[in-house]
DNA sequence: AGGACGCCCTGTTCGC
DNA sequence: TGCGAACAGGGCGTCC
C-alpha cells in the first residue's frame, strides 16, 4: 500500500542511506518490474557507475537523480518498498532489482506482488506530465485544491484517489480521510458544500502529514482507521464495528457510526 | 463523466 | 491436513 506518505518514507530512508555511493553492479532478480519501459541491459547499462545524488517525490513516484542527468525512476505498486543492507546479509526474499554499491552496501528494490516500476527517465517533470498525474496532494494549497472539485459529481473517494486529480492517495489513505473527516465513503462532492470540502483539504493534509511524521508505522498511529483495517475491528473512536464496503472499485472500510451516510 | 468490473501479480488468510 | 477461493490494492483498460 505504498501511498504518498510512504513513498515520503522511502524517499527519507533512500537520502540517509544510498546517496552518494558508485553503482559497481546491478542485479535484475526479475524483469517483471520494468514493465517493458526499458530492457534489462539499459537498466543496468544506464545505473552502472553512477551515483544517486539526490532525490525527489511526486505522488507515489520516487525519482533518484544519477549524476549522469538520468534519473533512476521508482512506483512500488501495492507491495513495494526499499531495504538499504549490508554486504554480507542475505538478498531480502522478493528483491527484484538491486543496486551494488561500490562501498559493499546495496538497495534492494523488494516488490513481491511485481505491481511496481523501475526505470530511467531522462526528465521526472516531462514523465509526470505524459503519465497524465496531477499535483502531488501534500503541495496543494486550498484555492488549487477547490479548484480540483469543481464540476466533479462522483464520491470523494474516487475522486482523492484519482491521480490524475491529484497524485499520491490510494485507497488506505483515502479511506483514512474520510474516517477522520466523519464522511461516510460513498458521500458525493456535491453534497460536501464548501465547509465540508474545506475540512476534507485540512483533513487530507493533517492525515498525510502525521503518517509522514510516525514514518508510516500503524502502532505509532492513534486514533486512526489505518491499524483497524478489518471487519469487526473497533472503531477508534467510538469502539463499535468496523464495516467494509464496497466504493469505488475498493474494499473500503469505515465506521457506520462516525460515518453514517448523507 | 462516473462507476462497475476485469486483469495483472502472488503471498496470506479463510472456509469447507 | 489440504485445497481452492477470496483478499490485499495501484494502475490500466473496457463497457455501459
Amino acid at each position: 500500500m505504498p501511498e504518498l506518505p510512504d513513498v515520503e518514507t522511502y524517499k527519507r530512508y533512500l537520502d540517509a542511506t544510498a546517496l552518494h555511493q558508485r553503482v559497481a553492479r546491478v542485479r535484475i532478480e526479475d524483469a517483471t518490474v520494468l514493465q517493458d519501459a526499458i530492457e534489462p541491459q539499459a537498466l543496468a547499462a544506464g545505473l552502472t557507475g553512477q551515483q544517486l545524488e539526490s532525490s525527489r517525490r511526486h505522488g507515489k513516484h520516487l525519482f533518484a537523480a544519477l549524476d549522469g542527468g538520468d534519473w533512476l525512476l521508482m512506483h512500488f505498486g501495492m507491495t513495494g518498498r526499499l531495504q538499504y543492507y549490508r554486504a554480507h546479509d542475505a538478498m531480502p526474499d522478493y528483491t527484484q532489482v538491486q543496486l551494488d554499491f561500490d562501498n559493499g552496501y546495496h538497495l534492494a528494490y523488494i516488490a513481491p506482488r511485481k505491481l511496481g516500476e523501475v526505470a530511467i527517465i531522462d526528465d521526472p517533470d516531462a514523465f509526470i506530465t505524459e503519465q497524465g498525474l496531477g499535483p502531488d496532494a501534500l503541495g496543494l494549497g486550498w484555492d488549487a485544491f477547490a479548484a480540483l472539485a469543481e464540476g466533479r459529481r462522483g464520491m470523494v473517494k474516487t475522486w482523492l484517489m484519482d491521480q490524475e486529480t491529484m497524485a499520491g492517495i490510494g485507497n488506505v489513505y483515502s479511506d483514512e480521510i474520510l474516517f477522520q473527516a466523519r464522511l461516510h465513503p460513498k458521500t458525493r462532492l456535491p453534497d460536501l458544500g464548501q465547509a465540508g470540502l474545506q475540512q476534507v483539504f485540512e483533513t487530507m493534509r493533517q492525515v498525510l502529514q502525521q503518517a509522514i511524521d510516525v514514518q508510516c508505522d500503524p502502532q505509532r498511529m492513534s486514533g486512526f482507521l489505518v491499524p483497524h483495517r478489518g471487519e469487526g475491528e473497533p472503531c477508534p473512536r467510538c469502539a463499535g464495528p468496523i464495516e467494509r464496503i464496497q466504493a469505488g472499485g475498493r474494499g473500503s472500510y469505515y465506521c457506520p457510526r462516525c460515518q453514517p451516510a448523507a
